[in-house]
DNA sequence: AACCCAAATTAGACAAGCCTAATTTAGTGG
DNA sequence: CCACTAAATTAGGCTTGTCTAATTTGGGTT
């Protein structure tokens, strides 16, 4: 309501130096160029060119030679962009489990450019995912650690744990290794050793990505997928990693749309 | 492994550059500057520099007045920013049912910043949700409804569905109203109607958040709280409305760090 | 062969952000 | 009161990324 609408009106770094200019007032009850351009790490020339176009938009005063001001407008923003830098953070960490260093950094980029939606789609699920008393987070580090440290051990992972607490369903799934040369199947997980999954991964086989199966090579395997447009050869051991979701797409098509009802 | 190398080291826009290029050449087979231009709705003599930035990098082939081809490095780069995006915007409707378009949006601008480790995280993520067996989409739409239509009913929610899919002992959580003056607590979901959760998050009222109770007045309406540095004040019905954590925070210095252990 | 048109290129301008180097200002000490 | 210093400012330069306007090029028409 009483809400800022400069929202997206003034760039990145703007916006960032408005975060800084907050916090060094919220610490030390006022902000100094020199202040702003030690935190920032930028000349103090650039600081200086930074507020005076943040006093053109009039979220900040700036008498010459004086400390630097926040206007009401300005203190707003500030506070607003600073509160999606912390959520963000906070739901990197305790939700997706990003180490502290990491999820801070990317909060600083996701803090501009995320839309008051998906902000608020993300506040709701955090709530529901901290509050709905299934313990998902601590399902979900079982389920982390599990394949984090799978590294040395037996490698299409059967054990007990995994086949009874993520899902007993998943034990009897079809692998990429199941389909006939020509059928295609959505990937659901990979139950791999960290780095054939990683190295999967970085070729794009995500969940939620059709998979298309082209050839078996004669002795099983050199296995050429189709995959989002591209081909690509996998051995036989990264193959029947692949788990797949029961559900066939019906079109390529209505991939996206379909998505999980 | 055999992977690109030059992340983080073009800017977004000769990113998005290369995103064109190659969805383009999977389309018509070619890519010619004026096809690059009209996609990107820029003029032809900046997709020309753009191609002459992109030439030196090594990740476009471009003889003069002929087409656009993408390198193999230029190839892997652009496949990688891809995926982020059609995997960022499959998680945000998914996982997060953020609306198709706004997903969309927001997935161009994650594609750039997002750090591998959060990518892999995401992924890690997303795997979990979608085949540990809990059904949590299901449950997560269902207390997303119920939040979305609770406009205008009556509005401390006290539903039976509410009570008891949604972890009962919520059910006699304490509110910000219980603590006393002086005392603290974290936000951990706020159980009200629409626009009054809508305000409170608005405001700085998210979850995870601690909040310090400060004043309430003679007759219990206005209630002033202290949050992340800054005073509030909040009608009765507002304050009533924010759930509080079982678990007070020892020093607000570690507060992210103890997140949720 | 001359012409025309669409695509591509070049030239030149501009804003945002950064820089370094030189200058101005204000406060402090001798 | 003068000199020194730290902070602030100004001047001028650089890159990225955009634009408009003018020009070049090459392939098809008449």
């Amino acid at each position: 309501m009483a809400e800022v609408n400069k929202v997206g009106v003034i760039s990145e770094s703007l916006e960032d130096y408005l975060e800084t200019i907050y916090l060094l007032i919220q610490k030390q009850r006022f902000a100094r160029m020199k202040d702003i351009a030690d935190d920032r790490n930028v000349s103090m020339a650039s600081v200086n060119s930074a507020m005076k176009r943040l006093a053109k938009e009039g979220l900040v005063e700036h008498a010459s030679r004086g400390i630097v001001l926040l206007t009401n407008e300005g203190e707003n923003l500030a506070r607003m962009v600073l509160r999606r830098h912390e959520f963000v953070r906070d739901f990197l960490v305790s939700v997706l489990r990003v180490p502290e260093a990491i999820a801070e950094k990317d909060a600083c980029s996701f803090e501009h450019f995320m839309s008051p939606e998906t902000f608020h789609r993300m506040v709701t699920f955090f709530e529901f995912i901290t509050t709905c008393g299934m313990d998902i987070q601590t399902h979900f580090d079982d389920y982390r650690k599990h394949y984090d440290n799978l590294e040395a051990r037996d490698n299409p992972c059967n054990h007990m744990h995994c086949r009874n607490r993520f899902g007993a369903h998943w034990a009897h799934a079809r692998r990429l290794t199941d389909l006939k040369p020509g059928e295609s199947g959505i990937v659901g997980r990979i139950r791999a050793s960290h780095r054939i999954r990683q190295r999967l991964i970085d070729m794009g086989v995500l969940p939620h990505v059709e998979v298309t199966l082209l050839r078996v090579a004669p002795l099983g395997d050199p296995i050429e997928i189709k995959l989002r447009g591209y081909n690509l050869s996998l051995r036989k051991d990264e193959a029947s990693a692949i788990l797949l979701h029961d559900d066939t797409p019906e079109s390529p098509e209505t991939d996206t749309e379909s998505a999980h009802e």
